[in-house]
RNA sequence: GCGGGCGUGAUGGAAUGGUAGACAUAUCGGACUUAAAAUCCGAAGGCCUUAGUGCCGUGUGGGUUCGAGUCCCACCGCCCGCACCA
């Protein structure tokens, strides 16, 4: 009898033989090399969605594969547990953070589990337990101790209305969310951890990283902004201070039109105290977001001060000093002076303002003076100067930076001077739902740190009186604690008050990952477990995380090393990264909506051959790839594929039509394809397992066939060419399928298929495994090898090019030697009728590849 | 605004600088069937009064090369990040 493909019988089988054979334990005591493979761990939002299931099936194929080829394979799952999504909810809806992430914890582990990942649940943890947090508190402390945090003021968004510190996701349009009130830029005293100590580390590291994407390690080579330029100080005429200004543009000293300072600069902030106009300019300077987006794209306004400095190479050239909301007060001097001909951002402020603009350099051939657009070509390009300060007359803006360097500092009135853009980690946040900072300030001995013995410091649970914790009054609900607050000061007793922010969640990811190597250690990490776990052999996760929490984990993994939690071996956690695309999916609106702003139908709303609306019949547009979202109605349930075609369904095709790295569009006909296949090989396996037809001239074609395929899958899946390793799994099926071979060999290839496939449907190749008489689990069967003899044809067909183009092709023993290819294309009727008679002009001949001629 | 990336048939995409469109979807045709579903077989980038190993064709325009989807330059469009979203 002819079993049909279940899967909903089949997965529920075999994940329950996994758990029973315990498979998926990491056990350190294995005597088998280590791979430790890792997923971004999850926001615990409640619902799994498809780029979960993407994530966590394209890890689970390495993990799979690693584990075949004789690896002892660790493959953990964890919760970034904390965040604002938790207390927004309790602000929506009532009830508690912690009960909420919880919850939905428990939601989205049961959700995940049908997916059959090969998963060691058993090291499962989130940040939000006290176990886990208060071992961060404990790391944060031995990084106190080590100089690596410190206290210092920096600027929030501050909602003048509801009297609280706004996430920059919480500024719509220079608003506060919930207020709508206009954002301001006040400064608060934070705790920093000294990730800018270690710019010129992070960046030289970068190069050791090899199996990173190029774009990844240029990103935070950016981000780091190392730059080499000159610092020195003009003289104002009145008897003040001397500005200290970078640039990285030395060599444009000449083009200067006026110094602009930061509204936050000392100088702007002592005349703010002075003049009620300049303070009534830098607060208009102060209204909108901190984020570097807002202080970019808004409007450059401008402020003389009145205050006049001397030009550095010509005392009597005096330019003013004006203060400018585009200059930041983190970057650099907080001060600069602006050459407009040659940046687009001065040369717009200077046409507003009405000041001089200056070309130090042309083009070599277009001496045309600079009018709206600045001129600023690449360092690396030769342009013409104009009586140069330092004599250059044609040079790159390289040489003449270093040039002009060189001569600023001989004739002593500059310096050469390396800075970075990499600013330090504000870890500070004013909110309830975050890892309490372990620290008490105390009236007598300032800010004491806690006392090891008393972590974790847990959050409190109700509000100190009983009751439970109103999230729907603005401000954090831990600075308005009664109790939870006091506390004694560590060092001398007397009664002190707790810190009430909250860390960064970017703290809480920026080591669970070390974290996972002994998850239940009373210590951060437990060496030994680490030095052996460690590092992490591939990690994957996206790209939107390429800066931010992967240069964080960097930092922390160096801060871990210097106090004692990892080894030095691991200062750079992750060996290998890749950053895989989103799940899209089509979206409908109205006709002439927009795939941005709506209004959006739910797909059940729509017929899409019609495309019309099904209740009212009115037209309706399909816009292709939108990325899933809620608002945007286009989210498919993972759940629901895998309830009505199964997880192996669901893994096949998010790994099949795209990618990795790129984006995967998720259609309705795309999956049922995928059922439909897997069906179809199940059907095949059967039937090849009731047949008996001797052995024949076809089973050597067939095997060639499968070692092919073992190659080129095996190849997929090592370089994460998924989509690859699919398209020739479809391939030998279709050729396993029309096989005219005997039993033995089809039976053969049949199981090669069956574990060709496991990294991706590891339910149904497990049951095609048993069918086929496979031994044990095929899970933890050994991963074939490709026969290299197989794999060579003897004869191969060449393309024949006259000029670059396709003309011909030629059928060549595969290792015939050079002169005789040339010898068989030349007499081919195409090259003989394009050469007509004449002598060809040269034969390219590429040894199994083409061979063109050039006539 | 700044930094990074992507762009190939109707659709998702394949292609160490070497036959563009593998594999799949949708579509169309055929077989099987009373019929449908399922399954199996096949066609298919565009163009053409010459149906040809014909011409054109990988966002647009240039360049390098015997040869460019691939490398370089410029432009257009979309996506990601911009330090308190995770």
């Amino acid at each position: 009898m002819m079993s049909r493909y279940s899967a909903t019988e089949i997965e529920a089988k075999w994940q329950e033989a996994w758990d029973k054979a315990g498979i998926f334990t990491a056990d350190h005591k294995a005597d088998k090399p280590k791979y430790y493979v890792l997923e971004m761990f999850p926001y615990p939002s409640g619902r799994i969605h498809m780029g979960h299931v993407r994530n966590y099936t394209m890890g689970d194929v390495i993990a799979r594969h690693k584990l075949a080829t004789g690896h002892n394979v660790l493959h953990p799952m964890g919760w970034d547990a904390f965040g604002m999504p938790a207390e927004n909810a309790a602000m929506a809806s009532g009830g508690h953070p912690k009960d909420w992430t919880y919850g939905n914890i428990a939601d989205m582990r049961s959700q995940m589990k049908p997916l059959g990942l090969s998963i060691d649940w058993s090291r499962e943890f989130a940040t939000c337990d006290p176990e886990y947090y208060g071992q961060q508190q404990a790391l944060f402390l031995d990084m106190l101790e080590a100089g690596l945090v410190y206290r210092k003021n920096a600027v929030v968004n501050w909602d003048p209305v509801d009297m609280t510190v706004l996430a920059n996701e919480q500024v719509e349009n220079g608003r506060g969310w919930r207020s709508g009130a206009l954002v301001e830029r006040r400064e608060l005293t934070q705790w920093f951890f000294k990730i800018s100590d270690y710019s010129e580390e992070l960046l030289d590291a970068l190069d050791t990283l090899e199996n990173w994407p190029a774009k990844v390690r240029l990103m935070q080579e950016n981000w780091i902004g190392k730059s080499r330029g000159l610092q020195f100080s003009f003289e104002r005429t009145d008897e003040g201070e001397p500005i200290t200004v970078y640039t990285t543009r030395p060599d444009t000293l000449l083009g200067a039109s006026f110094v602009g300072i930061s509204p936050d600069h000392p100088i702007a902030r002592q005349l703010e105290a002075e003049n009620p106009e300049v303070a009534e300019f830098v607060a208009e300077c102060r209204k909108g977001g901190t984020t570097e987006e807002a202080i970019e794209t808004a409007e450059k306004l401008g402020y003389d001060t009145g205050i006049r400095v001397k030009h550095p190479l010509d005392p009597s050239w005096e330019l003013p000093v004006w203060i400018a909301n585009f200059i930041l007060m983190d970057y650099g001097t907080g001060a600069i002076f602006a050459c407009p001909a040659h940046d687009q951002r001065d040369l717009d402020f200077c046409r507003k303002y009405g000041l001089p603009v200056v070309d130090t350099f042309f083009a070599l051939d277009d001496d045309s003076p600079v009018d709206k657009i600045a001129f600023v070509p690449p360092k690396t390009v030769k342009v013409r100067w104009v009586n140069h300060f330092a004599g250059l007359t044609e040079a790159t803006g390289e040489e003449a930076i270093n040039a002009t360097v060189d001569f600023a500092e001989k004739a002593g009135w500059g310096e050469g001077v390396t800075k970075y853009r990499l600013r330090d980690w504000g870890l500070s946040r004013q909110r309830y739902w975050g890892c309490p900072i372990p620290v008490v300030h105390c009236e007598k001995c300032g800010t004491v740190p806690e006392k090891k013995e008393n972590l974790p410091i847990e959050l409190p649970y109700d509000d100190g009186n009983g009751k439970p914790i109103d999230f729907s009054i603005p401000g954090n609900p831990l600075d308005r604690h009664p109790n939870w607050r006091d506390t004694p000061c560590p060092s001398c007793g007397a009664p002190a008050k707790r810190e009430t922010d909250t860390m960064d969640t970017f703290v809480d990811s920026s080591w669970y990952y070390a974290r996972f190597t002994a998850p239940r250690a009373e210590t951060p990490t437990d060496l030994a477990e680490a030095e052996y776990w460690m590092n992490v052999d591939q990690y994957i996760g996206g790209i939107e995380h390429a800066i931010l929490h992967l240069l964080y984990s960097r930092f922390f993994a160096r801060a871990m090393n210097i106090t004692g939690h990892l080894p030095k071996t691991a200062i750079e956690p992750f060996n290998a990264l890749f950053t895989q695309g989103m799940v899209t999916h089509e979206c409908y609106t109205p006709e002439g909506g927009s795939e941005k702003r709506g209004p959006f139908f739910f797909p059940e709303e729509v017929d899409r051959e019609k495309k019309i609306k099904l209740d009212t019949g009115e037209p309706i547009w399909i816009f292709p790839s939108v990325k899933m979202s809620k608002s945007k109605k286009n989210v498919v349930d993972p759940m629901e594929i895998v309830q009505s075609y199964g997880a192996d369904t669901a893994r096949w095709f998010v790994l099949s039509d795209s990618p990795p790295e790129r984006d995967v569009e998720w259609t309705a006909s795309g999956a049922e394809a995928a059922f439909k296949h897997l069906a179809r090989v199940h059907r095949i396996a059967s039937e090849i397992v009731e047949s008996d037809s001797p052995a024949n001239a076809d089973d050597e074609t067939l095997l060639r066939e499968m070692h092919k395929a073992i190659h080129d899958v095996s190849g997929g899946v090592e370089s994460f060419g998924f989509n690859a390793s699919i398209a020739k799994l479809y391939a030998f099926t279709n050729t396993l399928a029309k096989s005219k071979a005997g039993t033995a060999a089809k039976r053969e290839a049949a199981k090669t298929l069956a574990q060709l496939m496991s990294p991706m449907t590891p339910h149904l190749s497990e049951e095609l495994w048993q069918l086929l008489g496979g031994e044990g689990l095929v899970a933890m069967a050994p991963w074939p090898v490709a026969d290299e003899a197989m794999l060579i044809d003897d004869t191969v067909t060449l393309p024949i090019q006259i000029n670059g183009k396709r003309r011909a092709e030629i059928s060549v023993a595969k290792d015939l030697d050079k002169a005789e290819v040339e010898k068989i294309a030349l007499s081919t009727e195409a090259v003989q009728k394009a050469l007509d008679g004449a002598a060809p002009k040269k034969v390219i001949v590429v040894p199994g590849r083409i061979v063109n001629v050039v006539v």
